[in-house]
DNA sequence: GATGAATGAGTATTCATTCAT
DNA sequence: TATGAATGAATACTCATTCAT
């Protein structure tokens, strides 16, 4: 049938807008992609752009939410209650590390909408919150309600230290040896939160 | 004499212009700031700034040397080497920390180049080096060179403990009780670090 | 069907950039106009114009070219080799005269790229090489190949006879009585240079 | 005297902005050249210019009757009408010729005045005409009043093949072999013109 | 005579968006 | 579904000019 796109070359040309929209939003941010920019690395028309995503913002929102709801569903497939302290909180911390490798454009994406204009962030609250209340249940019973050892404490100390670590990858790649990404070097970065979280639940018991 | 510019009010404009410049960059991020906004904001006429600072790129430089230049010489007054480790690195966390609440700008200004294009980067990897430098210094001798719990993991996990609680706060201000930044809560959040740092040291003594 | 653009009417918007361009460029030279004045001239909206010639140096480059391709098609024409010489040079000063005439803003055009920035001068010297060559083809056997009298020199006296007078119009239309770009008065012109060139000739041959 | 400027340092200021004026205005036109340029060229303050000048316009203006006024007293001083008309023409090719080799911004000033917007046309148009009188008068008895053999005509394409040799210099260069306004070059020219004045005299004579 | 600061008007160019087809 | 053409608003930046000192 030529001349005829067919059903799966349709969806295709939606999906290619959203992969391509998310790559450049990631590399470069909100501001500094065009539409075109788009458009053009998507392999598709300017127009048809809006045509599926109505204006450049509701497309950015798209990207986000895509990433929140595999977000969540990634970590409410570790969040399950049984087994010992230790293992649900490593269980944790691997699903979101997993996440991260997988979603690369995601750190940058967010950290961009936290740091920068508040265009979006009742989206960045909203996981945010849902993150955090998460944190709280994880320590409940361990980590107290206020003060400088409280549960969004640790959320706020977790999350940059699982965040930063692939925000800064580029910026520190020339300083260290190899690449922050590769896999050997994520491998240890995973170490290094297990063992965070290790020192630092011993360090809550202790209190 | 109201109306006849004194001597004190000539430099005053092109301080004016990098202020205001350091407040809406550090609030919405470079692209989304215009010159015409600076300009505005800083009460003096569009083609000032670009007389006094060549272009909004240029400007842009000079707003992160000067945050640099402040940083570093006040991580350098706390850099001497004497007293107990813990009273070294005290002083490291509560010197970091001051000029964050000092220049509340400078983290979310930080967190965009990093995450963002990276027109900037260069600065902002030069900065990042010296940092990481430091945090090898002052752990050296209790951090091992290599593997997750060398100096170079603990500083990326500290920059981000340190700096994502003032680029959260505006997210996370409606879920918490309070604003993040207001006296009280900033105290809790240093003596978080304090803690952190101590039981770091503590899991690395045990090491 | 008035208000509906017809399909002829489509690259009319195109074609009518290109011609404003060509009549103000010519008039004013390239630094005097401005986009907005062309798009303004041609009735279409400014931003139009990047979209079909995507900067204001591409679009001079697009009116030059244009002129080049006619001018040469013109003068090929001209060139065949066959009768004697009066004939067949006589047959050049026409093809060049009855472009210069057909062109009115050619002469301009070029005498202000030559004389000015030369920010296009690629364009004007390929096509004064070509001229020249064609030039010394035409009066091989006639000029000598080197000296004062050499076929190089006759072409800049050539081109400047017959270039200048379509520049001086303007400025002289005040002094001689009538409009040098009138048709009689164009006649004589190309009498002159008729005359001129049997002169020279016959210099040569007596030389 | 320290501090103070001499008399002959403050006409200097003055003059080396009209020089700097003269070389940039020939070499890149007047819309090409900025008021900055001019001052950075003659090593003074922008607002110095207008100071002594007034308005850009005006300097150019100022740039322009100084030529015409060299121009014209070397002129003058070819004119004398003693000995045969073949010296007296040799005379004035030469003064002409001399004229334009020591003042090489000249032709291209001129011909981008002509070729270009008409801003500064009556100065144009006023040496233009005071040139063709002076051939006019130099042809006398000579050539007819009017049609193709009249000393306006003569003027036109006299005049031509004197500028454009200036101008179609840079253009030129690369395909001539050497510089068409090198010493020995110029002398070729100049006896080029000398020639065709002999060619075209013998001309009118036949006619 | 000389200058640094200041400005209003203008420049080329880009962009998100719309719309007829 | 898809697109080429079209546009109004905005952007960074430049310029000739003025003026207080």
């Amino acid at each position: 049938m030529p001349g005829k796109p067919s059903e799966s070359k349709r969806k295709d040309k939606s999906l290619r807008i959203l992969v391509a929209a998310d790559e450049l939003f990631g590399e470069q941010g909100y501001d500094a992609v065009s539409v075109r920019d788009i458009a053009r690395a998507a392999g598709v028309n300017k127009a048809l752009v809006f045509y599926y995503f109505g204006s450049k913002e509701d497309l950015f929102a798209r990207v986000l939410t895509r990433y929140y709801e595999s977000h969540r569903s990634a970590l409410e497939g570790a969040l399950d209650a049984s087994g010992p302290l230790d293992k649900r909180l490593g269980r944790l911390v691997d699903a979101y590390f997993d996440f991260m490798v997988a979603n690369r454009s995601f750190a940058r994406l967010v950290q961009q909408q936290i740091a920068g204009p508040g265009t979006h962030l009742e989206l960045i609250q909203q996981n945010l919150t849902e993150l955090e209340r998460w944190t709280e249940h994880a320590l409940e019973g361990l980590a107290p309600n206020d003060g400088p050892l409280a549960a969004r404490h640790m959320f706020v100390t977790f999350s940059g230290a699982m965040i930063n670590y692939f925000t800064y990858a580029r910026a520190l790649r020339p300083v260290w040896g190899g690449d922050p990404l590769a896999d050997d070097a994520l491998a240890e970065r995973r170490a290094h939160l297990h063992w965070l979280v290790g020192v630092v639940v011993q360090g809550l018991k202790a209190a």
